[in-house]
DNA sequence: TTGACATGCAACTAAATGGTTGCATATTGT
DNA sequence: ACAATATGCAACCATTTAGTTGCATGTCAA
């Protein structure tokens, strides 16, 4: 079963899907046709993506009569970030993140 | 430029590339050679990896005489984490993964 | 210098992937 | 009931991708 791995590597590898995590991070509970619109593609075009997310588990999903409902599911990205990142890592990493953001925000 | 981050995910997408990735946080400084060791593609295909991973800013290399050495960067994978992963899950996902691993070690 | 070793580049192939269109099913409100 | 709404399924197409083979280049050591 190494396959779940590979299935959220997958999923994460396409920009359309990455962007529907990032809509559901900033609103969960968003149904099919609510994380259509803005996009040009058509709705069985996300309704794959999603799929797929689903398969991942990086998208958890509640039927609720007609419409079913989104949500993120931040425990896999997590599992990425522990495998290669270190213990000593860690800290240096995000020292220089905040550094990144606090020049960003400067600008 | 929104495409260095594509790269970044493309790159993770492939598992013969994600163990390479643990080759080279297991052990850095590996030469192509010794990257190819206990696989059975081709060297060149494992050269293909190694540009992408490159390309991705996952991987740093650095030429001495005929050789190449390879190292793993963590700061791409540390801005996923970042994405997806709000202040407040954070600490949940931290306790679960550290549960989850707790209960590894007892079996 | 010359052979062995370490890596680089290019053309080609098979399979996976992202997208489309068309039709089917299920739920809601009037 | 029935029309509108929300989602599901399947066949098909174009492009990308992972892998191969073959040959070229560069460096070391005897």
């Amino acid at each position: 079963m190494v396959a779940v791995e590979d299935k959220v590597f997958k999923a994460l590898a396409d920009s359309s899907r990455r962007e529907l995590l990032d809509r559901l991070h900033t609103k969960g509970g968003l149904t099919l046709g609510e994380l259509c619109e803005g996009h040009d593609m058509s709705r069985q075009a996300v309704t794959k993506h999603l799929v797929l997310l689903e398969a991942a588990n990086l998208v958890v999903s509640v039927k609720q009569g007609r419409e079913k409902l989104h949500y993120l599911n931040p425990v896999p990205i997590n599992e990425i970030y522990m495998r290669w990142i270190g213990k000593f890592e860690r800290q240096r990493v995000h020292a220089l993140f905040n550094l990144k953001q606090a020049l960003k925000e400067k600008e």
